[in-house]
DNA sequence: CTATTTCGTCATGCCGATTTACAAATTAGT
DNA sequence: ACTAATTTGTAAATCGGCATGACGAAATAG
């Protein structure tokens, strides 16, 4: 009763499932994975004392995971210390996979990625996708998918996923893309195009670029904000270790956050919101540019060589950006920033504005702002690590299959 | 697999907790008494159906929440239908009692809360507290927490907790105020000033308001944005049924958004936060009033005596408001938006130009706002309802001490 | 007045973790 | 080299908690 009363999670009602043994025993399933995953190869005693549960209990569920090919025993090891040696235990290499893929705008992606969170198979395909019509494109994308997933059958692995990201907003129901406007796609249902025998799961490129830098980034805060883009802008909001989805999914739209009420007149009905001023488009504009396939690219290019006009634009961009995220700042109280995605390769010139607007609007230190390290690969890492966090999080379901 | 991978909080390494017997009962003792609070008095047959386990199950469970003081059979139910009746059971009305403080800039305020939710006991005190010290504050407080609690008690209640509502920023300790500007206090930990022999949570006014609206509100949703204010603009974000805090506690600071990036300075060192529009402050003066006790109600009543120069200052503190909030919904994707506390009593004169400048700034339907039926209640009944939630929710911990 | 239905409880069994005990494999000390 | 100490993994017995199935009790339906 010291602790705070009310955390995000009430354990009341929002839990309905009746609270069993085997629920037990599937939770203990997991923690037992998460502490291998965690902590590296790791003797039953080890995490037995990592988890609380006893040596006995540790084993019968380590047997249970090793027979479910989830788990697999390396060998005796090594220690300088006193006592009989251990058995380490790591995550198997040749168990389920998870197969994550990315709908980019000029580009396919596709990626297999095992327990181990090690990419075991990946394909791409360049080609502009704009304007184009679900069906073909998503066909390609079928096509690299079932190659990667016949690569990792080679390897031993077993597809126990499939998650999707896109660039645009997707329904709660984790299929529905309902709007993606560099795509030009609306309301579209894509597990009709996809792979009927995989699980599938779409959700924004934004979100799991989050994920990834939360799952793989160094040091990376269990509450943050995470600021990707491409047309528009969007942003992921991390919440003790979760994603924050909204009652429709659309949490994280911080392309249409107001940053001047006066500004220029905005698709969404709106004034001055930040797409007009952070948004590719308004940046290329401002720059003096044409806007031609690789936008991104064309702008860092310039910067980098030194164009005045351009780095001016990114400054301005900045400049509204940390605008937006003053208020984002104030409503969320996150740990950090971090600036992810394709807007990772403009950050050397959005940064310095970024930052001094944020710290002038904030009384004491202000939110460090960050990049990610894992840059324009984020999102379709995020979404295979995220069908492997899946399964870890409950071995259970996938353990039936194996 | 079907549903979204990743919800709010992960299974995985968040709960450290083993999970053993002891925790599949304890959280089976909530489920019960959750059913019990959420339809009514029910029979052992119905809570069963209700929470999924079996009659056998629910009777062992039932008697310990009997033995415990915190369930009573109400007697025989006389029902239409056929077959043996069963036993009501209900919350106790002489179980333990949540004790709710609030500490405002013009009153203090207590109130006793049975486990039924009923109000048993509660006391208030007017009187300016601005910038008096805590001490003297918190012993008159003290002084009406130990009347509530006498009383309480003579109705065979006994505390469960204290919960104190300000208005300033709490830290994540749950009992530091770091800064309440209204009152003039910083970095105090009230735990020094207050009754030691109940555990003790202190919270942000905005916070409790926003839990009461959540737990008392009629068809509140589990996502919503809940606005407050007394002189800074207080919000708090309700995500799946519970508080969003911040990594630091201070989360909801709508106050500080920025509406116009280029307007008047603002003591947070920014420009043009929302404070400086629709803060009680800014709108005495752009309606031209002097401060004076009671600003709310001197508004509210020059408002309804039809003075066009305060109408005016509200429309336009409504337009600063819709701007602020179209950004938190953009980014928080809220089911709806509640005002609440003192704001609800100017409702009327926001409420309008607010819900105008939304809908003008959101492409299809703009989220709902509406005003909290508590009004300037919620606080106080949040805070107490807390402390009978937090027992609710684990009554394992209290039923020791019964 | 009997058949039927539902409620609450008891005896029994199952499942899962704990406890206790023990053999195996290592290091430390003589 | 040999023993003592320590640690690991597993097996057997125990315990806690829910499920199952059966039963008496108390109501309605006919």
């Amino acid at each position: 009763m010291t602790a705070p009363l009310h955390e995000a999670r009430p354990a009341g009602p929002g839990r309905a499932l009746p609270d069993t043994q085997q629920g037990m025993r599937r939770r203990n399933l997991a923690r037992v994975l998460h502490a291998v995953r965690a902590e590296g190869p790791l003797s039953r005693a080890a995490v037995a004392s990592r988890i609380g549960l006893t040596r006995a209990a540790v084993s019968t569920l380590v047997d249970e995971l090793i027979r479910s090919g989830l788990l697999e025993e390396l060998g005796p090891e090594r220690p300088g210390r006193v006592g009989r040696p251990g058995f380490a235990l790591a995550l198997s290499g040749r168990g389920p996979a998870g197969i994550g893929a990315e709908v980019g705008v000029d580009h396919l992606a596709v990626c297999a990625v095992d327990l181990r969170g090690t990419t075991r198979s990946r394909a791409i395909r360049q080609g502009a996708n704009r304007g184009r019509s679900p069906g073909p494109v998503l066909a390609e994308l079928t096509e690299l998918i079932r190659r990667v997933v016949a690569e990792a059958e080679g390897e031993g692995l077993w597809p126990a996923g499939l998650a999707v990201a896109v660039p645009g907003l997707v329904a709660r129901d984790a299929r529905t893309v309902v709007r993606a406007p560099n795509l030009d796609w609306h309301d579209t249902d894509l597990s009709d195009f996809l792979p009927a025998d995989l699980p599938l799961t779409v959700d924004n490129e934004a979100n799991f670029g989050a994920l990834a830098e939360l799952w793989l980034g160094e040091g990376t805060p269990r509450d943050f904000l995470h600021v990707s883009a491409e047309i528009g802008i969007g942003a992921a909001v991390v919440v003790d270790g979760g994603l924050l989805r909204g009652t429709r999914g659309f949490a994280g739209e911080l392309g249409h956050v107001p940053v001047q009420p006066d500004g220029p007149e905005c698709a969404c009905g709106g004034r001055g919101c930040l797409e007009q001023y952070a948004g590719e488009e308004a940046v290329l504009r401002a720059a003096g540019l044409e806007p031609d396939e690789d936008r991104v690219g064309l702008l860092a290019g310039r910067a980098a060589e030194g164009d005045e006009d351009v780095r001016r634009a990114l400054r301005e961009a900045g400049t509204a950006l940390g605008v937006a995220l003053t208020g984002a700042v104030n409503l969320l109280d996150p740990e950090s920033v971090v600036l992810g995605g394709e807007l990772s390769g403009l950050a050397p010139w959005l940064l310095p504005s970024l930052r001094e607007e944020l710290a002038r609007r904030t009384a004491g230190p202000a939110c460090p702002v960050s990049v990610s390290r894992l840059g324009p690969q984020g999102p379709l890492l995020g979404a295979a690590h995220s069908v492997v966090r899946a399964v870890l999080d409950d071995p259970a379901t996938v353990a039936e299959r194996a």
